[in-house]
DNA sequence: TTGAAAGCGCTAACAC
DNA sequence: GTGTTAGCGCTTTCAA
C-alpha cells in the first residue's frame, strides 16, 4: 500500500506550484490550457485524488457536503424508503449521506450523533427517539441544522415532517363506524412512541365524537410482534363482548390482526405495509408516503443550510384511506 | 450561528496550554487530576467538541473510521437488511457509515464511490452493477479496502460474499422435478445482472441433468415489475402447451407470477420476501439471508481494515429451501 | 506533568 | 497566469 500522492507530489512531477494543482483541480479559471495538461498528466501518472478532508479543514465555514441521517432502524421498509429518497436530494445537491440506526435507544442516539457532528455534517435528518432532544442546541448552536421527520421531538423548536396521526386515526374510526361497527377495538404498538401516543389519542377522540364509550377491555397496548397482535385478538374475540371491528396501530400489528381475522370482524390498518393488497382479506389502510417524507424534510434541511432562517416550520403530509375489502365489513349497526 | 470553538478556545478559557486539552479530550494519561477538571469544566462551558476533520488530517496513516456502503438501491428491503447489519458491525468497530445507491448505473456508482474515497474512507462494501470495476484500482492502491457483496465484481480480483445463485437454482428446479413437472417454465429479471445469470444458468444446468429440453417458448427475461411477470405467465399459459411449474428469478417476479397462478401450477420462487408465508397459496422459495451477508461482508471488510493482507476470498452463504405450498403441487409425472 | 514548535493537505489572500 | 505565504484545528515530537 503506497502512501496517498498529494498535490505537493503532482506539482513536482508537473515541474509547477501546488497552487496551480489547486487550481487545475477545482477547475478554476485562469490556468494556461498547456499548464493545465502537465497537470492532468501528472494527475492520472500519479493516481493523484483531491483529499476533501484537508479541503475541509482549510475552507471553515463553508459546506463539508456531507449530511446524517439517523433512523430508528435502516432495515425498516419504511425507513429505508424515507432514506432513499433523502439520499437522492442530497445527491442532487452533492451531498453524501452518513447514515445510522438509533434502536429507540437514547443514548445510542446521542452517540451516533455526536460522531456525525465531530465529523462537521452540514445538517442532520432525525426520526428521534422520545425523550429529551436538549443536548442538540450544542450543534445546532455551531451550525448543524437540524430536520425531524415522523415524529416530533421534545424539548426543542424543531423544522419537523409528519402525517397527521391523530387525524388518520380518526378516519379510520369514521370508516368503520360508517360501516355500522361502534364496538370497535384498538391494537397497538408501544404507546411511548410519539405516533402511536397520536394514533390512539384519534381512536379515543372518534370513539367519544360519536358518542360511544371506551371499553379498556378491548385496546391492547404494547404490541411489538404480529404473533402478538394475533394473540391479543383472540383473547378479545373469545371474551362475552367482542369487538366487531379492529383499529390497529400500524402495519406490524395489522398483520398479526389480520392472520386471526374471523371474516365478519372488519379491519383497517394504519401504514400501508408490502402486499397488504395481495392478502385474502386484503386489508384496508390508512397510507402514507415514506419517499414524499423523506424528499420534503431533505428539502427543509437544505434549504436551511443554505441560509433559511425563518422560524422553524412542521409540515404535515397527507394520508390516504386505501378500502381493499378488510375495512369494509359491514357492521350490525348498519342502516 | 456562532463560530465552532476550538482547542486553542477551551485552552485559553481553561488557563492551559492546547496540547493539554488534546491530552484530556483523548483521555490520555498523565494529566494532573486538578488540571483535567478545569479543562472539562472550560470544554462544558463553551460546548466545545472536538474536530475530527482536523484530526483526521493530522493523523495521517491512520483510520478515519468511517466505512461507506454502496447499493443498488437503499429502499429495497434485501439491500436495507444487509446495510443495517453492516452498520452495527461498523458500529461495534467504532466507524460511521456512509451510504449511496448507484440504481444500476456505473457511471453514477464512479461518482459516488469518488466522492467517499475523497474523503479517505477506510473501506467501502460494494454491490457492484456490472461493468468493469477497474477503476477501484487507484483507490485501493492508497489503502481504500473493497469487499463485494451479492455479485462479484469483473475487471478485479476482489474479496466477495454471495450466495451461490446457481446452486440454488437448481435445488429449486430439482425441488419442482421431484414433484412430477418436467415442463418448467422459468421468469425472470434482467439478464445483465450477474446474479440473474447464475440462476438462468442453474436453470439451464437443472433441465440438461434431468435430460429435459430447453424450450424458448417457456423462457422469459427483462421482467422488472411483478405485472411484468403475471402478464408473461398468462401468455404462456394461453399457449398450446402451456408448463406446469414456474422458476421464478427473484421475489418480484415470484410475486406477479403468483397473482396470475392458477392452482394446478407450481411455483418456486428464489430469495424470500415479505410475507410469501402469508399468500395464498403460500410461495415456496430459496430463501437466503441478507443480514448475515452484510454482517459476513462488513467482517472481511474490517479484517483487511485491521491488517489482514492474505489472497482475496470469496465466502459463499448457504440457502435453504422453504417448502411453503406453491412448490409442492403435484405435477403429471408423479410416479 | 506541561508546553512550544512543526506540519498533516489544502486553499485564501496577496504578490509578482 | 503563476507562485509565495500563512493558517484551518489538530496531534506528533521533543524540550522543559
Amino acid at each position: 500500500v503506497l502512501a496517498r500522492p498529494t498535490m505537493k507530489d503532482v506539482a513536482q512531477e508537473a515541474g509547477v506550484s501546488a497552487m496551480t494543482v489547486s487550481r487545475v483541480v477545482n477547475a478554476d479559471p485562469g490556468v494556461m490550457p498547456e499548464t493545465a495538461v502537465k497537470v492532468h498528466r501528472a494527475i492520472r501518472k500519479l493516481g493523484y485524488q483531491r483529499d476533501d478532508l484537508a479541503r475541509q479543514l482549510r475552507r471553515t465555514g463553508q459546506l463539508t457536503q456531507t449530511i446524517a441521517l439517523l433512523l430508528d432502524n435502516v432495515a425498516d421498509p419504511f425507513m429505508a424508503s424515507l432514506a432513499s429518497a433523502a439520499e437522492d436530494v442530497a445527491r442532487r445537491h452533492g451531498s453524501v449521506v452518513l447514515i445510522g440506526s438509533s434502536r429507540d435507544d437514547l443514548r445510542r442516539e446521542r452517540e451516533v450523533v455526536s460522531a456525525f457532528t465531530a465529523r462537521r455534517v452540514d445538517g442532520l435528518i432525525l426520526i428521534p427517539v422520545s425523550g429529551s432532544h436538549r443536548f442538540l442546541r450544542n450543534a445546532m448552536a455551531t451550525g448543524t441544522r437540524v430536520v425531524c421527520a415522523d415524529r416530533s421531538a421534545t424539548g426543542l423548536d424543531l423544522d419537523t415532517v409528519v402525517i397527521d396521526n391523530r387525524g388518520s386515526a380518526q378516519e379510520a374510526m369514521a370508516h368503520l363506524i360508517a360501516h355500522g361497527h361502534r364496538r370497535i377495538a384498538y391494537l397497538g404498538d408501544r404507546l411511548d412512541i410519539w405516533t402511536i401516543q397520536e394514533r390512539y389519542a384519534g381512536y379515543r377522540a372518534a370513539l367519544h365524537s360519536a358518542g360511544i364509550s371506551e371499553d379498556p377491555a378491548i385496546v391492547g397496548h404494547g404490541l411489538r410482534l404480529p404473533e402478538d397482535a394475533a394473540q391479543a385478538l383472540r383473547s378479545m374475540l373469545a371474551s362475552l363482548d367482542p369487538p366487531t371491528a379492529v383499529l390497529a396501530s400500524n402495519g406490524i400489528v395489522g398483520l398479526g390482526v389480520r392472520a386471526a381475522l374471523p371474516p365478519q370482524v372488519a379491519l383497517v390498518s394504519l401504514d400501508d405495509f408490502f402486499l397488504a393488497a395481495q392478502l385474502d382479506p386484503a386489508v384496508t389502510v390508512v397510507a402514507q408516503n415514506p419517499a414524499a417524507m423523506g424528499t420534503t424534510a431533505a428539502g427543509l434541511l437544505f434549504a436551511r443550510i443554505h441560509g433559511d432562517t425563518s422560524p422553524p416550520r412542521t409540515v404535515v403530509l397527507p394520508t390516504q384511506l386505501i378500502p381493499r375489502g378488510s375495512g369494509e365489513v359491514p357492521g350490525p349497526h348498519l342502516r
